[in-house]
DNA sequence: TGGATTATAGGTGTTAATCCTTAATCAGCC
DNA sequence: GGCTGATTAAGGATTAACACCTATAATCCA
């Protein structure tokens, strides 16, 4: 029997560090790769091509959300799950989304890790019980309605956080080129989207929502 | 030579179980006691006087930086050190006001934390590299002059809740049963005093403030 | 008692945000 | 080719936020 070859990609490094001791010394499993950041997890997994990726959704330059794309297309073997301190499903749904086979959040016990790895190398799906028992089936087999962080653009999130930095409509226009009507509009089309009614109420959404990232 | 006591309060388990496992791997430390709670990191800390309590800020049902308080009182030997994912200064600071003798981030290296531990044990104060090449020297001769959410009033932070539900100032006066003007009067305080511009930045101030609890 | 702070409130502006409509361009999709 | 959605942009309007000013009553503290 080999042993399940891991990847791990998680920009904390004690965590990191960490997580490669404990799998390394059960018997079952190889840790072949770790880094801190997104890039250095796509090129990993491009050469070496792991059964089973640690991703931490918070990484840099880019998030753990797009290398799991990436990574799904350059190496369609790797199976991937998802790795984040936060609870919230919306992590998880849009984890999923991107082509994670599980979800396991940081509250987890070593030992659901151990079986959410076990479970994905089979070919299964799995989700952490914290996750699950906030919406399991909702989560499976999806359907969207209420206001969603998801629903938002590239460029809509862009303006999301010059707003949040305190910048105007004029400044954050002058920052990204683009004109101030541009922005008014942006704004508008956030506010509508979230169902909210002003930037104050938007920072606050956006700042407890999990599913920014 | 004895071992160093240690603590270790955190509510993300893995994170718990592998320093335990770690530190309890070297001949130098003896983990005594864990938790995920606030709560009971005060109650462990009472009965087994920890020499070295790792404290997570992140905790519930109250916050690491009350735990910290609470137990440099009834345990005053027992010496903290925050842990925290947060790389923000504030975080550190406020941890160091509180009584913490040591701040070290995730991002921190294994080495870099028993550093730590052995600093604050031998009764030197410990900041890890990240946050120390930040402000290092600001932080520990202490001179308060920095923006402060401790300096508004108990009827400012009631008018900032209200702004971070997404009121407007009318509503607000409507809710409280002041007059409009007042609470513009408010509210320009507030930003004055955080040194902000505006309502976006002030909520997002506030949800990534520390000092916060 | 005097001074500081806080909460209150009015006046008078300027600037920014929000709302409404319309519309061009571009990319991806069936 | 037509459809949809994203991004871009404008004109025109109202409302809200912010700045700066003065001023009074209440409270707390030295």
């Amino acid at each position: 029997m080999n042993k399940i070859r891991i990847m791990i990609a998680d920009d904390h490094k004690l965590i990191r560090e960490t997580w490669s001791y404990i799998l390394d010394s059960d018997p079952r499993f190889q840790v072949i790769a770790e880094c801190g950041d997104a890039e250095e997890a796509v090129d990993l997994a491009r050469l070496k091509h792991p059964d089973i990726v640690l991703m931490d959704i918070n990484m840099t330059p880019f998030s753990g959300l797009e290398a799991t794309q990436k990574i799904r297309k350059i190496s369609p073997a790797s199976r991937i799950i998802g790795v984040s301190m936060h609870s919230q499903p919306a992590y998880a749904k849009k984890m999923l989304q991107m082509g994670a086979r599980g979800y396991v959040t940081k509250n987890s016990s070593k030992e659901e890790m151990i079986q959410a790895i076990l479970e994905v190398h089979q070919g299964n799906k799995y989700i952490c019980d914290e996750i699950k028992n906030i919406i399991s089936d909702q989560l499976l087999d999806e359907k969207e309605n209420s206001p969603n962080i998801n629903t938002l653009t590239e460029r809509e999130m862009q303006i999301i956080n010059l707003i949040k930095e305190g910048l105007s409509s004029k400044e954050i226009a002058n920052s990204l080129n683009i004109s101030l009507k541009t922005v008014e509009v942006h704004r508008h089309n956030i506010l509508k989207k979230l169902k909210l009614k002003n930037s104050a109420s938007l920072v606050n959404f956006i700042n407890t929502s999990a599913t920014y990232f």
